[in-house]
RNA sequence: CGAGCUGGCCAGGCAGUCGCCGCUUCGAAAGAAGGGGAGGAAAGUCCGGGCUCCAUAGGGCAGGGUGCCAGAUAACGUCUGGGCGGCGAAAGCCGACGGAAAGUGCAGCAGAAAGGAAACCGCCAUUCGCUUGCGGAUGGUAAGGGUGAAAAGGUGCGGUAAGAGCGCACCGCGGCUCUGGUAACAGAGUCGGCGAUGGUAAACCCCACCUGGAGCAAGGCCAAAUAGAGUCCCAUUAAGGCGCGGCCCGCGCUGGGACCGGGUAGGCUGCUUGACCCGGACGGUGACGUCCGGGCUAGAUGAAUGACUGUCCACGACAGAACCCGGCUUAUCGGCCAGUUCGCCUU
């Protein structure tokens, strides 16, 4: 295992490094669960937040659940990401999910989102 | 030992690795070390209080809430003790449990009649008719039948034409007196025959007591950006600055600076030492209070308290702090302890 941490710069911390994803969304992944949206930044370094409303996700423990198996993920394989600005979205049904499955559809999101982001960045170079 | 009741407690353990958030120490910094890091309900937001800002002379009305009595408390719709009623064999549990003799309203169906009543079937008396045991008329009667959640005290005896608190005894109800109790209330005595006072107040209402509004995104501080009403200084047909340009000329545009004042983004604070926790003594039936000693036990803010590995077992429920307390209610795998009731067995 790759050891990494996952301190503030590796977070979205404001409202107003949300806004300039939503403003302009490079790459997203999705599916029935879960909605990634993504914008390359200037930091050089991968960053993640999160949006994960009551109402696709009623329990509080539900909600800490995802959001600390997605952390741990980014943490772990941190190398691994680009220079994203990543979104995870909780959709309706989430929180029916297990810990397991949770697990391995997260980590193929972000790979997906990788993948995608690889694929635009040698396209425009082109 | 079995069945039950009441109260309290725990909420997988241990070891290692990697993370996250405060704190302390060291360090210029990067960082290092040490130590701490969700709950019994953190939940629902149903009550009460602290705290903050706004409003407020005093009082009343309206609106809302509470509702047997006494006490505890910062306060409560909570808790404790007591009373009354109900359930249970008992331990014990449950109860919006003030007023219907201030007024207004409401009550489906059934039933003759449903509120200052009423004669459908009956029963009885008188009387009329005849086919002599049936029909009619007048009156008496609430004992019986039937309806209903409820038919206006109940049971028994007497009484009567048949009946009826018509009379009597006991019970119930109401008034008064006395006794016990702070009180709710209880007990005893006495009076009243009981057409008095039917039910419903989680119907309006009456009575007593309580009650301003908004909430930590409260509120306070710092403060890029950016409107400017203002103050001061400098310049005042200029100089300077900006644009065109390699430079000069030239052309075009334009006063400059500081303070003040707000206050957006953002940051800091409020933010955890508190009606706190633990132990002891004393007072009180108890809730609880007083005193003494000791302790510090999350404080995040895109929001931490987790993941993985090994191991053990009874294989781990409901569930995640967001200003803080006191309750209530709801969710919950299991386990432990204490007290208590009943039954069975043994001595």
């Amino acid at each position: 295992m790759v050891v990494n941490g996952h301190p503030r710069a590796h977070r979205l911390l404001t409202a107003g490094d949300f806004r300039s994803v939503f403003d302009q969304v490079d790459v997203k992944a999705a599916c029935p669960e879960l909605l990634l949206l993504a914008r390359t930044n200037a930091d050089a370094q991968a960053r993640l937040g999160f949006i994960i409303s009551r109402k696709n996700c009623r329990s509080a423990v539900a909600r800490n659940r995802v959001k600390r198996i997605a952390r741990e993920i980014f943490r772990t394989h941190y190398a691994d990401w680009p220079q994203l600005d990543i979104i995870l979205m909780a959709r309706p049904g989430i929180d029916q999910l297990s810990k397991e499955d949770l697990h391995r559809l997260i980590a193929k999101q972000l790979q997906r989102l990788t993948r995608r982001w690889h694929k635009s960045q040698t396209a425009a170079a082109e």
